[in-house]
RNA sequence: GGAGGAGUGCCCGAGUGGCUAAAGGGGGCGGACUGUAAAUCCGCUGGCUAUGCCUACGUUGGUUCGAAUCCAACCUCCUCCA
């Protein structure tokens, strides 16, 4: 293959596109195919990049948000992206780097989650205009083949031997999980995906996560071989934590990005919560700060790196969820963690009505999503890391009264340090 | 086509009839210490309308008072033979 790769956060010397530089320089490169094709193709006018979702749950999550940032600075470079919904391969499933079949979802399923994730995706690229981000659903062709069609048209296009060198699926073979003909044909409908989209859309860039590179790759070489054209990937770095750890997971659950999975200020505390060693890495990924700010607040140091942390979260929280909701987070956090609780929003409001027999504790927890379940709820409580208007309660049977209420109809809750909520009651 | 081995909780991995909601580790969460950080120490870590009930050791049946553990069939993988 006549593809380069390119590791990660390499400076790229004498790069010609600002596209690229701005892409390095905010560490979303992991590789890509021919740089210096990519970089001239980049620099020689606007160009039409896409990156694909699978509506595998009814909201993406942090890790999805690499990807999305990618397109958005194309997108302020003056380049056109084309968002991806997977509503044919999610009928599949990709197999890529998993060990185990994914379950297969109906198609009522798929509809719902497409729609949640839609909601954050107009958010993050413009769709506006003319010369708007497209979204398109790849069922709209995927559904259209018929069997054999298909196998003559691409399966010709694809060898087995080729197929098998992938490491998405080396792995699942070597850990000896069977990878069944459905999953291990994604990559073709992936492939599919891009060629569609360039002779469509004129789409010549895609861009992914790390595990997509080899379904990136097979669109490239698919292209190559069937139309003669000239296609390039690029992925973006896996998140991961300076400790190492896969990203994304916190408590009760995934980070998502749909505010009624996981509430903005939540969304908020989590990147307020970054390891000091993550800040400069993820001002740089995930916020649109110029350069030398980010680094400006990454080299504050020990308790001072607090603020990068509020800066952090505010920008990420403003991307995701809108200028508005990040203030009103970042004052919340400040009326949570520094005294002064009367002027916040409350993070969470309930009806009433729920107070009028007495709220379970552990229900409460569970309903603004501090626990997963009622037994984590009672968990939490006999550990002693519930604290209710500032007293820890230790009862797991206590009830929640209306005489529980400050003068505002709220109660502050807050489950160990950094978990803390304004709940109103109206 | 024949013979043998394997499939455990979020992950890795012990367990070969009751004491097993299943050792140990990782991860996660809570407590102490801090700066809503890291490191360290301690605790918790299936669900529920909860002194009990339900679900769980590849799947489906069976033996037994009782099964992750025994038997049968099936699925998937590995090794050897043809």
């Amino acid at each position: 293959m006549t593809l380069h790769l390119r590791e990660a956060g390499k400076p790229a010397a004498k790069l010609r596109s600002e596209a690229l530089q701005v892409l390095f320089e905010r560490g979303l490169v992991n590789q890509c195919t021919d740089l210096t094709a990519l970089d001239d193709h980049l620099a020689a006018g606007p160009v039409t990049v896409y990156a694909g979702f699978d509506a595998t749950a009814q909201s993406l999550h942090v890790g999805h948000l690499m990807p999305l940032m990618a397109l958005r600075w194309l997108q302020k470079l003056g380049h056109r992206p084309i968002v991806v919904l997977g509503g044919g391969t999610t009928q599949v499933g990709d197999p890529s780097f998993r060990n185990e079949t994914r379950p297969l979802l109906e198609e009522r399923q798929i509809a719902a989650n497409m729609a949640g994730i839609r909601q954050s995706i107009e958010r993050l690229v413009d769709m506006r205009g003319p010369d708007g981000a497209l979204l398109v659903d790849n069922a709209e062709w995927l559904t259209e083949f018929k069997f054999l069609e298909f196998l003559r048209d691409y399966g010709s296009k694809f060898t087995v031997n080729r197929m098998l060198t992938f490491d998405s699926v080396r792995s699942r073979i070597e850990a000896q999980s069977p990878l069944t003909v459905l999953e291990f044909c994604y990559m073709m409908l992936q492939a599919v995906d891009f060629l569609e989209l360039a002779r469509r859309h004129d789409c010549t860039v895609q861009i992914g996560g790390s595990d997509q590179w080899g379904n990136i790759i097979n669109g490239v070489e698919l292209a190559r071989k069937g139309d003669g054209l000239s296609l390039h990937g690029l992925t973006v770095p896996l998140l991961a934590t300076a400790s190492g750890a896969k990203m994304g997971k916190s408590a009760a659950g995934a980070v998502w990005l749909h505010p009624e999975h996981l509430s903005p200020f939540g969304f908020w505390q989590f990147w307020r919560n970054t390891a000091d060693a993550d800040v400069g890495r993820f001002l740089r990924l995930f916020t649109e700060l110029p350069i030398n700010e980010v680094d400006r607040l990454s080299a504050l140091k020990g308790a001072d790196l607090n603020e990068a942390k509020k800066v952090l979260a505010t920008q990420v929280t403003a991307v995701v969820h809108g200028a508005e909701q990040a203030r009103a987070a970042l004052e919340q956090g400040e009326a949570l963690f520094a005294g002064g609780r009367e002027i916040a929003d409350p993070t969470h409001t309930l009806p009433l009505a729920r107070l009028s027999d007495g709220l379970g504790l552990l229900e409460l927890l569970v309903a603004i999503g501090f626990a997963a379940s009622n037994g984590e709820a009672r968990r939490l409580v006999a550990g002693g890391g519930v604290r209710l208007n500032g007293r820890v309660i230790e009862d797991t049977h206590r009830r929640i009264k209306a005489g529980d209420l400050a003068a505002d109809d709220r109660l502050a809750l807050a489950v160990g340090k950094r978990r803390k909520a304004l709940v109103s009651f109206s």
